[in-house]
DNA sequence: CTCTGTCAACTGTCTAGTTAGTTGATAATC
DNA sequence: GATTATCAACTAACTAGACAGTTGACAGAG
């Protein structure tokens, strides 16, 4: 096998990544991340140190490649809204990993564990975006640019969730199932956020 | 121990709520139930026949509980909203379940499981309120009586997801953490939905 | 030689599911 | 009304396999 650190790496984080958003923290298998890289078990306490923390690595990496990757725009909230719809029915496992992360390695009490697993640390970079999109938002709602039915922070969390309304992660039972075409979606979802932020 | 069929039934009910809301399905430890429970492992195979059956009778309960419980007001959304926001907040159980099951449960191609286990079964009573719901709305909206900006599945769909904006199983980075009082949330969810089905 | 990357095999523990047997209530029999 | 049979409710102990994490050895590159 030839030696190459940074692809063993890589091919480590990738099939961690399908993993974790299949199956869970708890559901994920590292064996099978190890065969599915074409590599070993050992390699992943190598590169990663534990389970956890490989976890943490591919959720703080996703998180920061889509707000790198589709960054807010405050004079057009509806058309960012859509875009994140894309990215988000591009990349199917991104949405997984996110609930994931909230319901395995979030804040709750966690009532007995074995060993104390606090819960994982926060990308900088999807935290830093966050807090200058709710600034902004805040700034474009003084200047009347945008409604201020709404605080700033309630406001840019309802836009993320509408644009999650159609992964697959967020389908209830109010779903026809009926595949409605890209388009159509974002325009459904551009208008949503077009009639929380209209002034 | 005194014997009570019943009781222990709904004891270990009661007890797999709270260990499958709090670890998922594949977190949820068997032997955690039973002891929960105060009875014994062994109960849960005769009463329930495996974990996964256990889990699905769980979701199944809970849902049927909430679509009994909050009946949906065609003529009052907002306020149908704001009332599912407050069962969210008293039973916090209940969207972790709803989001276990989305992940675990769901439809997914479960790329290579042991057993093939097959998505739950979805509870009745849900089912078919939701399409009623969907019906009414529809039947709203060619009266003139809700926007039809938005096909009627799509519209509730939104609602659903809107009531649960709160739910700790929801809040993303763009939470500040700073906990609204209840009818302050109430009212900013009320407002979002009438932005949505205002004629 | 030595350091880094790699891996097969191993270990101790955990876990879903099973089993064989016990207990208590109810009902039939004398 | 006492004795016995029956069955549902219950339990402790067990099993077989799965799992996260470890080790020690080995190989290629500088």
């Amino acid at each position: 096998m030839a030696r190459n650190a940074d692809g063993t790496r890589a091919r480590l984080l990738s099939a961690a990544r399908h993993e974790f958003a299949a199956f869970g923290l708890a559901g994920a298998r590292v064996d099978r991340i190890a065969a599915d890289a074409g590599s070993n078990k050992a390699q992943i306490y190598y590169y990663f140190g534990s389970k956890d923390q490989l976890f943490d690595t591919v959720f703080a990496a996703a998180l920061d490649d889509l707000v790198r990757g589709t960054p807010m725009d405050v004079n057009d909230l509806p058309g960012f809204a859509a875009q994140l719809a894309e990215a988000y029915e591009h990349d199917p496992d991104l949405l997984r990993l996110v609930s994931w992360q909230r319901l395995e390695r979030g804040a709750r009490r966690e009532r007995r564990e074995r060993r104390e697993r606090r819960a994982g640390p926060t990308p900088r970079a999807a935290v830093e975006a966050t807090q200058a999109g709710i600034a902004q938002i805040a700034q474009a709602q003084a200047q009347g640019r945008l409604s201020d039915r709404y605080p700033a922070d309630v406001l840019l969390h309802a836009v993320l969730h509408i644009a999650a309304l159609w992964a697959p992660a967020s389908r209830d039972l109010a779903w026809s199932g009926k595949p409605l075409p890209s388009a159509a979606r974002d325009r459904i979802i551009a208008q949503m956020v077009l009639d929380l932020v209209a002034p």
